[in-house]
DNA sequence: CAAATAGCAACAATCGTTTGCATAAAACGC
DNA sequence: GCGTTTTATGCAAACGATTGTTGCTATTTG
């Protein structure tokens, strides 16, 4: 209100209050080492100038940040962006869940040209931890960091060998399902719409083959490397569905945004789903349940997977060497299959 | 690696190179103050440590954050939560532009309990600014703060009395698009779905309900408050079209959201759209032309929003006392109208 | 050859807190 | 009323950087 009585720091309000700078800290803390009176006549000055101690004067001090990092690495080999639904379904749970824990999320959509953009937010002193949602390309980069860092967690696949901490579902077992469903409704011919460059994807792949292959369908696959992005798989598969020789009666998509497009592209072409066409999506998004049908899917259990990240990540601030966690796929049954 | 040796700050590397603090730090700022000799010897012991100086240490001395505090007020009235897709939409957006002007982004997620939680932000010394996403209930709370602090920007309605700076579109406009576009192509019997406590619904309303008059419409208006989540907007739509008398030929959905939920009842009761029932959206979000069929929509273009937004706050970060931007909804036709 | 100048690097103050330690005042027992 | 404990505050050193000022060498110049 007055400017220019304004009390910017500790010392202005000690000042104010005719006691020391150390004094106004310990009473702002609420120390007991304050008498009450005093403690509740600095607050009640405090309250009166609406001020409140500056943070990351106080973070230095404390040597801690009060925020985590979640950073999404975007490979460009695939065309993602921060505004992908899953992304930001995941990115809304954690927000949720540090919140609750009593720290905030500094958000950094990282485009990995140099091996050094990990490093650069964790020596940086301004996080306390790194959640990384998704691993794009970066094993390597993350895994070197992980070796000397340990309050880290990703979001993605588990390999055998990383050195990392992870949280992701079972693909393998996700595509299988897929697979399996499919072939439960009676489904002769298959297409995976996905591409397999990203890990994950290739791991869904592998899942639905071996399941075709114990069927005894090995052959009657069809891959179409469609791209993540609603934008571009739809005309993707426009195209491949333009082809009558392609047209598959179970298609399972490596993502719920490719089964949508996919949904309207049959529709486009006349192909009933799911009389002559059944398809099964991935991930379980919001939107899966309000799409034309209703998509039969492989659930991520995000909630319980941002829950996990969280928990593990607070485990390593706290010193503790966690283990990475597999989550099950679920398969959800809905009217598109 | 050698866990011993490790540098944790500019003055164990200045020990290490033989020199002072202040000549490592200038060495790193590449200050020209330093010999380009024992700069580049500075800068290769520092790389070979993999160090790099503490920005919250740095941040206190500049007196500069390098982070923009993006809020989402969540008055409790609203079923909204994080992960939203128009939220989400925006967040992405902003992540992009913000990091492209070198800062971070601090994403609270705040419910509004006590009439404290903007200024224990933008007091904390952690940002050099704040965007605000939505206005929820709290415009007093946010004229207030903005009365003293300029570095502040809100997404939202535009009202004639307000402090605080917004970006919005003309909400008023869009309804009045929406229900024109509606009466153009022959719709007699309207509903709007949505509700109007939240005041850009509010005015989304008013404009359809001018349109509507001024075409002699005036009764021909039902409204459903509609909740924004496709949770509850749902079943709510279901109900209210299981009542037969209910039935319109036009609907304006207050948001894409709606639109889709609205879409699915519609076809579950067996409502063809657009032949037996037109409907237009809100917002244009990336799913609108992904549904079945493609969503007509009335379009708030983000990126620009989000442009605006960012230039905005660092125009005021800069001292400049900006005005407020009323964005024009542009109406997008698509094939369910 | 002495003086002026330029170039480098060190010194020390500063940003706004927290906190261990020292100390003064008050309270207590005898 | 004196010595001792308790209680409440002040003092000053961190935290890890940046930066204005100062001082010391070389080099150049008249």
């Amino acid at each position: 209100m007055e400017p220019q009585d304004r009390v910017r720091n500790i010392t202005d309000l000690a000042r104010l209050a005719g006691v020391s700078a150390g004094t106004v800290s310990r009473a702002l803390a609420d120390s007991h080492l304050i008498a009450k009176k005093t403690r509740e006549r600095i607050q009640a000055i405090a309250r009166e100038h609406d001020f409140r101690p500056n943070i990351m004067a106080r973070n230095l001090r404390i040597k801690r940040a009060g925020a985590i990092g979640v950073l999404i690495p975007l490979g460009h080999e695939t065309g993602q962006h921060i505004s992908d639904p899953f992304f930001i379904t995941l990115l809304g749970q954690l927000a949720d869940a540090l919140t609750e824990r009593g720290h905030d999320l500094l958000l950094s959509r990282v485009i990995p040209t140099d091996p050094d953009w990990l490093s650069r937010v964790v020596d940086s002193g301004r996080v306390d931890g790194v959640i990384l949602i998704g691993q794009s390309d970066q094993s390597a980069v993350i895994d070197r960091v992980a070796a000397r860092y340990l309050p880290m967690v990703a979001w993605g696949a588990h390999f055998p060998d990383q050195v990392h901490c992870s949280v992701g579902s079972d693909n393998r077992k996700g595509g299988a399902l897929a697979a399996q469903h499919l072939i439960d409704q009676g489904a002769k011919r298959f297409a995976f719409f996905g591409d397999p460059v990203a890990p994950e994807i290739a791991e869904r792949l592998e899942g639905a083959r071996a399941a075709l292959a114990a069927a005894g369908l090995n052959d009657a696959l069809d891959i179409l490397p469609a791209h993540l992005t609603a934008e571009t798989a739809h005309p993707a598969i426009s195209a491949w569905l333009a082809n009558d020789g392609n047209i598959p009666d179970g298609i399972i998509a490596a993502s719920d945004v490719i089964a949508m497009s996919a949904l309207r592209a049959l529709a486009e072409r006349g192909l009933a789903v799911p009389d002559a066409v059944r398809i099964v999506g991935y991930d379980d998004l919001a939107f899966a349940n309000q799409t034309m049908p209703p998509l039969t899917t492989i659930r991520q259990d995000l909630v319980a997977g941002a829950a996990h990240l969280v928990d593990l990540l607070f485990r390593r601030i706290g010193g503790e060497k966690t283990n990475s966690v597999v989550l099950e796929p679920q398969l959800i049954v809905r009217a598109s299959s």
